[in-house]
RNA sequence: GCCGACUUAGCUCAGUGGUAGAGCACUCGCUUCACACGCGAUAGGCCACAAGUUCGAACCUUGUAGUCGGCACCA
């Protein structure tokens, strides 16, 4: 058969994924095992509006390895997926949509008609992200996939509404929040980015005061908002301004009177020393204005243009306009005193990047106290969640928590869960599940919900639970010291009643993977809400992954343009080697993104596909038989170092080297060590596997050992060794399987012999494919005497080819290797492996002799265990270069032996040190000066 | 202002209280019948700097410098 010579991913991603899909493989049903051991994460959900970004792409990955792994291990495993609403992003989107298609604002359309476009919009384009997430190969659920926006997550979210609502921990108020005038809605402090302004000033005005002749100058940044001041507030300990206290300032521009107070807010040192206050727009001042009853003046509209309060001539200006025009009014008042460059940092819609402006408005809020004492309890007493790594997340999630203020959740967007919120004509507010449940509370059909939708992370910090079937009529354990759940909710619709038990059976989830930047955001509101509601912790470990930068280490982002788009890594590369790369950068490390990496892990994936076509075109006669692996190496001791034996030292060897790399592995996801898990792989196929073994066996493989076997023996012999490396092979797709789902399919499907047999027993019906086979365990069985014994044999070829290259040898001419050696366990390992030896190492002989008969014109060289080896070079030896060959490898040894003479010497070093590293250290100092000497007495024979 | 992380080969990064590692790039040699996306062989580092703890420090402690984050403040 023909088989292409290097390895085209497209095929393998095209072809798997819709049967895995279709088949069923990944829906938890498909374990077969009643007692199976369950193990489920969720996906944070992705913009409903969003495309695949690198972020994403090292998270899901991150995700589906685990899930992959978990899954053939035997586990019952659920991978959620599901996307959100995700307000803000879709309501501008579509906004923007309308405006170019039909020339029309929501406004003109009305929100019924609006909403109904968004969904129109989901509908049509809401797949992007999830046709996406098929690409990478995710083996997630699509037959729970979930959107926030659904009846049943839409339950949840009125429910835990109300809860609080009744509870008194979700209130209505009026408080200075932050307002984009863009996007005409209120955010969350955590929806709002601190920059620095570029040209920032700040101004010095000067304030009359009433019945003196003094004056006193306040300085601003937003010298605007002085149309709304409504005090001038200083220290009461400024000695300066102590008089002042008590008398009234005539404001300019205006025609009020305002008073000057103190307060300790106002620090001396700063500025003038005298602060104007403004409290319907500033945070400070409105704290200020509460202590001392002041009067709260909003002089700007819901755009950020000055109303009708900032009088007349400023009616109507946008805040900069605004700005401008009272700077030039002061000035020719001659009541500015200056300007001065300043730098500010201002507060931007995290979204659309507008200025934030702070404005007193009526929000509704959550106050978390004791969501928040629930969460630092289990934080405190049981270390839940674990972050991955700890340091430094457990801090930020920990100060975030202590330091937690009331939550904006409110927003004047019409895309999302409108608060379930009823209002009668008197204004009464009715908190219900449903208009009818707030009719019957109010006696009355005449109500009008309210107009807000919640804020997005309201839905998504139920999202753990909320995917999995609650809608609060679930009872739920509830931890003890933890308040038991409110009243039971009439309103409560079931739904999903064939997934009802996935809340028992799946939640809480195991682990949790997500980006720092969302800590408090989401992972804090999910501990908090999970153990409110259901008593149990979302999750028991958060991994937070690093940020992928790009090749100069800077943030991608869109501003820059520098952004690397997963797909077309995948179009250059393939998705394994996409995944690897991400799986292979450490845990929680920021890194820069290079081609050059995943150009590496596609020649990994190339060198796969080689090894497996080699083994391919000699597997006649020959099939996947885990079975002759180990039952097979028993016999061994009795057998070890026959010619050509089956199984030889490399058989031994190498399943010694499969079984611990196994074992190494599982150990490293246990811990979440993925790039430790892709480098061992990565070593032990293309070092081990590829460089030594294949190379050892080849010639019995295919048939071209020259051996005095008779024929039917060496039939035998080879097909044995055909099924071994190609088992060794099957258990290394496996191994490789949760990293490179396509691949390993691919490959592993066309191997002889495999079949639904090999599944992990939970799967034994499943049609046939490596993702339900059984993950290799590996033991702590250790072949100690293989590993040792191959380590001659590849010192050995390995100093012949160092001799080869450095003398000069054609590759064409064949050499003669003279060894001395006394250790009969390295003699059996060179007889027992000479017809591999001669060919990795080019020769044609191997002459056992006392070192005293070396050849005269040799090029030496010492191998560990007393043993010396010699390439006669008759004619063709360069003695000048020889002797500084040899000089140059005593150099070394002597540095070495310096290092260890001094050390041993230190009588502290022996007496304190642990007695099994001095001797250690003592052997080596034997062997190194053994090499030297031998190596000094070869120079010596040259001079 | 506070807190944290990082600083290791030319580049990107692993790493452990006891002889410093990988991939890529570089140098030399190979069209060897799985693979040139390959094979073989080299070269390359006082592990940012300084002090301390220790028999022993790249690793632990403290300080310094640089880089990058986070938080707070910003009249």
């Amino acid at each position: 058969m023909e088989i292409a010579k290097a390895y085209d991913p497209k095929e393998a991603e095209e072809h798997h994924y819709a049967r895995w899909e279709a088949s069923g493989c990944f829906a938890p049903e498909i374990n077969e095992n009643p007692d199976a051991e369950k193990f489920s994460i969720v996906i944070p959900p992705p913009n409903v509006t969003g495309t695949l970004h690198m972020g994403h792409a090292l998270q899901h990955t991150l995700m589906d390895v685990l899930t992959r792994w978990k899954r053939m291990r035997g586990y019952r495993t659920l991978f959620l997926v599901g996307v959100d609403h995700a307000g803000i992003s879709t309501q501008l989107m579509v906004t923007r949509q309308l405006k170019k298609d039909e020339h029309k604002s929501p406004q003109d359309i009305g929100r019924e008609a609006f909403t109904e476009k968004v969904w129109e919009w989901k509908n049509k384009y809401g797949d992007v992200i999830t046709r996406q997430i098929r690409k990478e190969g995710l083996s997630v659920d699509w037959s729970r996939e979930r959107f926030t926006m659904e009846e049943g997550l839409s339950t949840a979210v009125r429910e835990v509404f109300v809860r609080l609502y009744e509870e008194g921990w979700i209130y209505r108020g009026t408080r200075i929040v932050n307002w984009c005038p863009r996007d005409k809605t209120v955010l969350s402090d955590l929806e709002v980015k601190e920059e620095k302004a570029k040209d920032g000033k700040l101004y010095y005005l000067v304030y009359p005061i009433k019945g003196a002749d003094e004056k006193l100058t306040v300085a601003t940044t937003r010298p605007e908002t002085m149309l709304g001041d409504t005090a001038v507030a200083v220290n009461p300990e400024d000695e300066r301004y102590k008089h002042l206290i008590g008398k009234t300032i005539l404001l300019p521009l205006t025609n009020r009177e305002i008073p000057i107070i103190a307060d300790d807010y106002v620090e001396s040192e700063f500025g003038t020393g005298a602060v104007k206050i403004t409290p319907a727009h500033d945070p400070n001042d409105w704290e200020i204005s509460q202590r001392h009853n002041l009067e709260l003046l909003v002089v700007m509209n819901d755009d950020a243009t000055m109303n009708e309060a900032a009088g007349k001539n400023f009616a109507g200006l946008d805040r900069y306009a605004a700005r401008e025009k009272v700077v030039m009014e002061f000035e020719k008042l001659g009541l500015l005193e200056k300007i001065e460059d300043y730098e500010v940092t201002l507060p931007h819609c995290e979204r659309c990047k507008t200025v934030i402006e702070p404005l007193l408005s009526e929000q509704w809020f959550a106050k978390m106290d004791e969501m928040r004492d629930q969460a630092l309890k289990l934080l405190r007493e049981e270390n839940s969640p674990r972050f991955f790594p700890e340091v430094p997340h457990k801090k930020v999630y920990t100060l975030w928590l202590e330091n937690l203020r009331d939550w904006t959740i409110s927003r004047q967007l019409w895309w999302g869960h409108q608060i379930p919120a009823w209002y009668d004509k008197d204004g009464n507010i009715f908190v219900a599940h449903s208009k009818e449940e707030a009719a019957l509370k109010a006696g009355t059909e005449e109500l009008t919900q309210d107009n807000d939708v919640l804020d997005t992370w309201f839905s998504s910090a139920l999202w753990p639970f909320s995917t999995m079937g609650w809608n609060g009529s679930e009872p739920g354990a509830i931890a003890p010291g933890f308040s038991s759940p409110g009243s039971k909710n009439p309103g409560a619709i079931a739904f999903g009643s064939d997934k009802a038990s996935d809340l028992e059976t799946f939640y809480p989830t195991d682990v949790l993977v997500t980006g720092r930047d969302i800590i408090r955001l989401w992972v804090s509101r999910m501990v908090m809400t999970g153990l409110k509601f259901t008593g149990k912790k979302p999750f028991d470990d958060v991994i937070i992954h690093g940020t992928v930068l790009d090749k100069n280490g800077q943030r991608m982002s869109k501003t820059k343009n520098n952004g690397i788009d997963p797909l077309e890594v995948f179009e250059k590369f393939g998705v394994d080697a996409t995944r690897m790369t991400l799986a292979g950068s450490a845990t929680g490390i920021d890194f820069a993104w290079r081609d050059e990496k995943v150009e590496s892990y596609r020649n990994f994936a190339n060198k796969i596909w080689n090894a497996w076509r080699f083994c391919l075109m000699n597997s006649e006669g020959a099939s996947v038989n885990p079975d002759i692996l180990e039952t097979d190496l028993r016999s061994l001791k009795d057998q070890r170092n026959q010619p050509f034996g089956s199984p030889s030292l490399a058989d031994w060897w190498i399943e010694a080297r499969l079984i611990k790399t196994a074992k190494a592995v599982n150990f490293a996801l246990d811990t979440y060590q993925f790039h430790e898990a892709v480098q061992l792989l990565y070593h032990f196929f293309w070092d081990d596997f590829c460089g030594w073994y294949i190379e050892l066996v080849k010639d019995v493989i295919t048939g071209e050992i020259q051996s005095e076997l008779p024929a039917e023996m060496k039939l035998v012999v080879q097909s044995k060794a055909r099924s071994r490396i190609i088992t060794i092979l099957e258990q290394s797709l496996r191994l490789l399987h949760p990293f490179m789902p396509f691949l390993t399919e691919e490959l592993w499907q066309q191997l002889p012999g495999v079949g639904s047999h090999l599944h992990n027993p939970a799967y034994r019906s499943a049609e046939k494919t490596i993702m339900l086979t059984e993950f290799p365990r590996g033991n702590d069985k250790t072949w100690e005497a293989a590993e040792r014994t191959m380590t001659y044999v590849i010192e050995l070829i390995s100093k012949v080819r160092n001799i080869r290259a450095e003398m000069n040898i054609k590759s064409s001419d064949k050499v003669a290797i003279h060894i001395a050696a006394v250790d009969t366990e390295m003699l059996d390992a060179f007889r027992g492996n000479e017809a591999q030896i001669l060919k990795l190492a080019k020769a044609d002989s191997i002459v056992f002799e006392n070192p005293s008969k070396f050849p005269k014109a040799s090029a030496k060289a010492v191998l560990t265990g007393n043993a010396e080896i010699a390439i006669p070079l008759q004619g063709l030896i360069d003695f000048d270069k020889e002797r500084s060959r040899l000089s140059v490898q005593i150099e070394k040894l002597d540095i070495e032996l310096q290092r260890l003479n001094g050390q041993l010497s230190n009588a502290n070093f022996v007496e304190k040190a642990p007695a099994e590293k001095v001797n250690e250290l003592r052997e080596r100092q034997v062997e190194i000066g053994q090499q030297i000497r031998t190596l000094g007495n070869n120079l010596e024979a040259l001079k």
